[in-house]
DNA sequence: CTCAATCATCAGTTAAGCTTATGAATATCA
DNA sequence: TGATATTCATAAGCTTAACTGATGATTGAG
C-alpha cells in the first residue's frame, strides 16, 4: 500500500466537488486521471472512498475518515513548502563559540545579528573548542567561533580580530609590576591563575610565558574567566586577561587591574570556521563582518 | 514546486544514515536514484540540503529545517494510514433517526451497537424524515431509520419491524371507550391530539382516521411524543401512541392508558433506508439486526 | 602516489500518469 | 416510453518520471 500526496490531493478535490468530472476541472487533469488516481487510492487503503452514484460521488464513512487525515496531510505539507518560502534561507543556524569569547562577543553581536536575517533563527551552542570542531564535522554545527587554528582539513576559518592578552590581578600586584619591563616568559608561574584544562585560553597562556600545566603549581581550574578575573582581582594571583573582556570584568570585578605587555604583544587570533564543504548563500561572509566588526569595537580603545 | 513523498521519505533516509550508499541500501534503491530524488527536492525548495563531503553527507541549515517538517508530514501519513488499518471499516457511521423512534429504539439498541463493531465510531441525527432523507442523499448521512416508505429513487429501504398505534389517554377517557367497538375513524377529531407538522406520526394517526390536517380543530403541535403523552395523561386528549412508545411513556406519565385498536389494527413501518449505491461490507445487515431485534423487543410484549 | 572510499552523471529500460475516445448506467424530458 | 444528456468507467497510445547498472570525478588514507 503506497498512498501518494498526488491521490491525497485528487481525493480531496473530488470530495469537496462531490463530482468528478467538476474536480478533474479543479485540479487541471481529465476526468480519467482523476478516476484512475481514485480507483489506485481505493485500491491502497483496502476500501471503497465514494459511491458513486449518476449525479456525483458521495463519500463513504471511511472516505470521511481519510478526508479528515488527508487534510492533516496536507496541512504539514502547506506547513513545510510555507517553512521554506520564508525570506532568506530558511533554516536554522546553528552557530558554536567558545566560553572564553561568547559572553563578551554576543552582547554586541546578538542585537545585530537579530536584525539581520542570519539571526532569525539563531541557536547558540558554548563549548570548548574540541568539541565545537567535533560537531561542527559532524553538522551538528554549522559555524563556530574558536581562537586557535583548526588542525582539521575538512574545515576552514576565516579570521575575525586579533585580540591581544593582558596581564590582570589586583591594583597592588599590578603596581609591583609597572616600570619593570614586563615580559611574558619573566611571570612567576606561581602566581598565575589558569582555566580549566580545555580551554584553549589556559593552554596560550601557557604558551607565551614558555610554561606547560606541569610546571604551573597554581592551577586552579576555574571554570569560567568571570570567576578568575574576581580571584584576580582579590589578589589571589595574576591572570591573562584577553582584550575582548576587559571593559566587561573590569566593571564587574572591582580592583581589577590590567596592563599592557609590551610588543609583540602576546594575543590570539579569533576565527569564524566553518566545513569547507559548506557553501553559504552569503550568510557566512555576512557573518564574518558582523562578528569581527563587533569584535573589533572591544578591542580597539585600549586604556593604559 | 512540487514536492513528493518519496522525496521527503529519501530525504529522511539520507538525514538519518548521513550517507548516500546506506540510506539508499535502507529504501532499497539504488544510489544513484536515492541522489536524482535528492536533487529534485533541492530543485524544488531552491537551497542546497546537504553537504556532500567525501565521508557522507551533512545537512544544511535549510536541510535540518525541511527534516523537522518532513517528519510532521510523515506522522500525519502515518496517522492516515493507522486510521485506515484499524479493525473493522473505519470510518464514521452516520446514523439518522426520526424523533418518534429514537428515544425507544436507542436506549436498548445502543449497547449492543456499542459492543458491536458498528458502534465504535457511530455519530446520530435525530431529525424528522424529509430532512433525514436530504441529508441520507447528500450524503451526510450514511443510514436512517424512518417510518414512512422513502418516495426517492436513490433510497433503498429495508424493514425493520412493524410498529402499531395504540390509543392513549387518561384513564377516565380510555374507560369510556372500553367495550364499545373501537374504530379508528370513530375518533373525534376534536380531542385528538397531535404532533407537529412534519413528524409522520402525526400524518399516519390522521391518514388512519382519514382526516387531514384541516379537519382537526385540536392540533396542539406538540413538539415531542413525549410532551404529547404526558398532555394527554391530564385527560387533555387523545393521543395515538405507537407501541414501540408504550413502556416508557406509561412509566414516565402516571395515568396514561393505552388500548389497543381492533384487527387489522393501524400501524407503522419501521425501515432502516440506504442510498441505493452504498455497498456494505456487512454492516448495513448487522445494523438491520440489531435494530430489528431490538425493535421487536420493545413490541412484541402486548399489555391487553 | 596509488587505492578505496565518497557522490555525480549518463544511457537504456521499465513503470506510472495523462489524454483522447469510447462504453455502460442512469436520470430527465418530451 | 423512448430519446437524450448526464454521470463515471474503461481502453489504447503517448509522454514523462524513475530506476538500474556502468562509469567518472573528487577526496582522504596508507
Amino acid at each position: 500500500m503506497n498512498i501518494t500526496l498526488r491521490q491525497l490531493r485528487y481525493f480531496l478535490a473530488l470530495a469537496e466537488q462531490g463530482h468528478f468530472t467538476r474536480a478533474a476541472e479543479v485540479i487541471h487533469v481529465t476526468q480519467p486521471a482523476l478516476s484512475m488516481q481514485i480507483r489506485a487510492l481505493e485500491e491502497a487503503v483496502g476500501t471503497r472512498l465514494v459511491e458513486r452514484t449518476a449525479a456525483g460521488v458521495v463519500l463513504t464513512p471511511q472516505g470521511r475518515a481519510l478526508e479528515n487525515h488527508a487534510r492533516q496531510v496536507m496541512a504539514s505539507m502547506a506547513g513545510l513548502e510555507q517553512g521554506l518560502r520564508r525570506p532568506g534561507q530558511g533554516g536554522r543556524l546553528m552557530l558554536g563559540m567558545i566560553p572564553t569569547v561568547a559572553p563578551y562577543l554576543l552582547p554586541s553581536a546578538l542585537p545585530i545579528l537579530r536584525a539581520s536575517d542570519i539571526g532569525r533563527d539563531l541557536h547558540l551552542r558554548e563549548a570548548q573548542t574540541d568539541r565545537l570542531l567535533d560537531e561542527l564535522s559532524a553538522g551538528r554545527l554549522d559555524v563556530a567561533v574558536i581562537a586557535s587554528p583548526p588542525d582539521r582539513h575538512d574545515i576552514v576559518a576565516q579570521p575575525l580580530f586579533t585580540d591581544q592578552f593582558l596581564l590582570a590581578g589586583s591594583e597592588a600586584r599590578i603596581d609591583q609590576l609597572r616600570g619593570r619591563a614586563l615580559e611574558p616568559h619573566d611571570l612567576d608561574p606561581g602566581n598565575l591563575l589558569l582555566l580549566d584544562e580545555g580551554h584553549c585560553l589556559g593552554d596560550q597562556a601557557l604558551e607565551v610565558c614558555g610554561l606547560n600545566r606541569r610546571s604551573s603549581r597554581l592551577d586552579l581550574g576555574a571554570a569560567s574567566l568571570s570567576t578568575l578575573c574576581r580571584l584576580a582581582a582579590q589578589g589571589m594571583g595574576l591572570t591573562f586577561l584577553p582584550e575582548i573582556a576587559l571593559r566587561q570584568e573590569t566593571a564587574a570585578a572591582p580592583g581589577l587591574t590590567a596592563i599592557r605587555f609590551p610588543d609583540p604583544q602576546p594575543a590570539r587570533d579569533v576565527l569564524l570556521v566553518r566545513r569547507s564543504s559548506t557553501e553559504s548563500d552569503g550568510w557566512f561572509k555576512e557573518l564574518v563582518d558582523v562578528l569581527r566588526q563587533t569584535g573589533r569595537e572591544l578591542v580597539k580603545n585600549r586604556p593604559s
